[in-house]
DNA sequence: CTGTTAGCGCGTTCAG
DNA sequence: CTGAACGCGCTAACAG
């Protein structure tokens, strides 16, 4: 390769030079330096990425860790959403993007530790998860796009606000009526989720209503696992007449279950979707869901990770939640009793 | 940081000793070993990439170019899904994964020039992009999932039949007895695109029915584009019986715009997609569609690539085809008349 | 304004 | 089996 050494040789100065006008630090005569371009030109010079980074001590990289295989992160219009603020951030203010698909026991502090990222940001970590220890002991700058835990702590995060969610859409439902609300919930080992629950046990403590048995059905994001659960409550004896899903994957899955056992939707059962994913409108009947704005929270969560990379001391740790706010659409109506 | 120094200060011994037992290169006695590992143990010792990737003359890392806007690439479930094969493969053999999604002005090339990637997976390059060239001059291993140019050349590749891909649904239509089928194509700009529009082309011929005028729609492959080309050709004077779109998320705002202008999909007019993404199903009417193999091409195009970075000289410039095949749902009937 | 020298952290000759 | 010395390509002090 062509080194900052052959263009000194060939323009005749010394490699100093020659890195002084690569990197336009003024003091250079306009002769050399225009001899120096010129002898750039002519080799097709290109400094070393590696080598800079080696000395700056950085590497100009941002890890984006996602503790899932790639089958579940790219079915998931959540995860590339996020996904796509973050790169828009990144690549805005020149830093490249990591894409980091966790799934071997490693530590994540590792990949700062071993100079591979100068800072990372944390997607859909799972309640107990052993690879995150060190980020605090080894300095690592991060960012994460969910809690990690549902006590209080001093993480910085960028999340929606899934109880509220929740309370939204039960809110909905009962002011049509329905008394009998099922939660097709996600995993359990996400906090996300759990808030989920926390929040439809509020609106139901709210208006007095009771917690009827195996309304609560733990599921795993997919269509598959909506298709299964609805499946389930609705031939168990005391089906529900609306069902709030965990996210709007499910929600298809559910209202395929459900048209299947011969039930119309919203006319027998209503379904609510979660997150308002691009196609969401495209289902039938169209999906009324509660919308959070992955898009922002992917922005946000890339622009804290800058600031606090730039300086330490003087960005605290930010934790920032997002409101949800319910898109009605044709999946729900009154309840029939 | 903790440096391969400090440990050999501690256990008393060479640096080299060091590096040998890091990177497990035998000749040395146990007892050294023992010692030497106690201290990087106790120091949390961890190598430093740059440093070894500056030795070594590589960096492990591969770069994945999409010449799009973030959002265009992630609304888009192609590409993730392509994103998916890649991320697998890399990362079942310890590549890193660099996106890069290519706005501004800058030769690809100068991504492996300055040493950031040890090679490149370029998608969806459009039809004479200038920063494709200097890939061969500065021997740049690469790989397109996409063909770059109509003409032969000897990029290597891994894409789609997208002309036999059109024929078949072509076959499909006018088995059912349709005439006037319209295409609903994405930006020309793009190789793939022509090759629809060549297979279109291709059945017209084949069975004898005319070139109607304005049945070949540009869009973009979103379903904004989809529902207005659908409005535009359908208020045409000689209105189709049925359309095959670009993608199937073009397919699903055709199927909007029908539906509100009081067409039923299929009995009057019948629609077909491209791709299968994983939504097509749960669109209503369940959507008849092309399949390709969207992960198969990830994965290929990263296998292929690792392959020739690891041996340049056996391994030819492979250019690979991928066969479609014809999903039948509930979108397509026979035509009326 | 410019060049010499010394490192960044690691691997790799070559001696011992 | 082990260590000293050099170099990867570049930037930063420090002179000149």
């Amino acid at each position: 390769m062509v080194t900052i050494k052959d263009v000194a040789k060939l323009s005749g100065v010394s490699i100093k030079t020659v890195s002084r006008v690569v990197n336009n630090l003024a003091e250079v005569s306009p002769e050399t330096r225009q001899k120096v371009q010129q002898a750039i030109l002519e080799l097709g010079y290109q400094p070393n990425t590696t080598a800079r980074n080696l000395v700056a001590g950085k590497t100009n990289t941002v890890g984006v860790i996602i503790p899932h295989s790639a089958d579940y992160i790219f079915t998931h219009p959540f995860f590339t959403q996020v996904l796509q603020g973050i790169a828009e951030v990144l690549s805005a203010n020149n830093f490249n993007l990591l894409l980091h698909l966790a799934q071997n026991e490693a530590p994540y502090a590792r990949l700062y530790s071993q100079r591979k990222v100068d800072g990372l940001i944390l997607m859909s970590i799972p309640i107990g998860d052993p690879n995150i220890h060190g980020l605090e002991e080894n300095g690592v700058p991060y960012v994460c796009t969910c809690r990690i835990s549902e006590t209080n702590n001093s993480t910085s995060w960028v999340d929606a606000d899934f109880a509220g969610g929740v309370e939204q859409a039960m809110e909905h439902l009962i002011s049509l009526r329905h008394r009998r609300i099922a939660l097709l919930a996600g995993p359990m080992s996400l906090v996300s989720v759990r808030l989920r629950v926390l929040g439809y046990h509020n609106s139901l403590r709210k208006h007095g209503l009771p917690v009827a048995d195996g309304y609560i059905l733990e599921g795993d994001f997919t269509s598959e696992s909506g298709y299964a659960l609805a499946t389930k409550i609705m031939k168990a004896p005391n089906p529900p007449s609306a069902l709030i899903c965990g996210d709007d994957m499910m929600a298809f899955g559910a209202i395929q279950a459900l048209k299947e056992l011969g039930y119309g939707v919203p006319e027998d059962v209503s379904v609510i979707g979660f997150d308002d994913i691009s196609l969401a409108r495209f289902s039938s009947p169209a999906l009324t869901t509660i919308r959070q704005d992955t898009y922002a929270k992917g922005r946000m969560a890339a622009e804290a990770l800058l600031a606090f990379m730039r300086d330490k001391h003087n960005a605290p740790p930010r934790q920032i939640m997002l409101e949800t706010s319910l898109i009605t659409r044709n999946s729900t109506a009154s309840a029939k009793n």
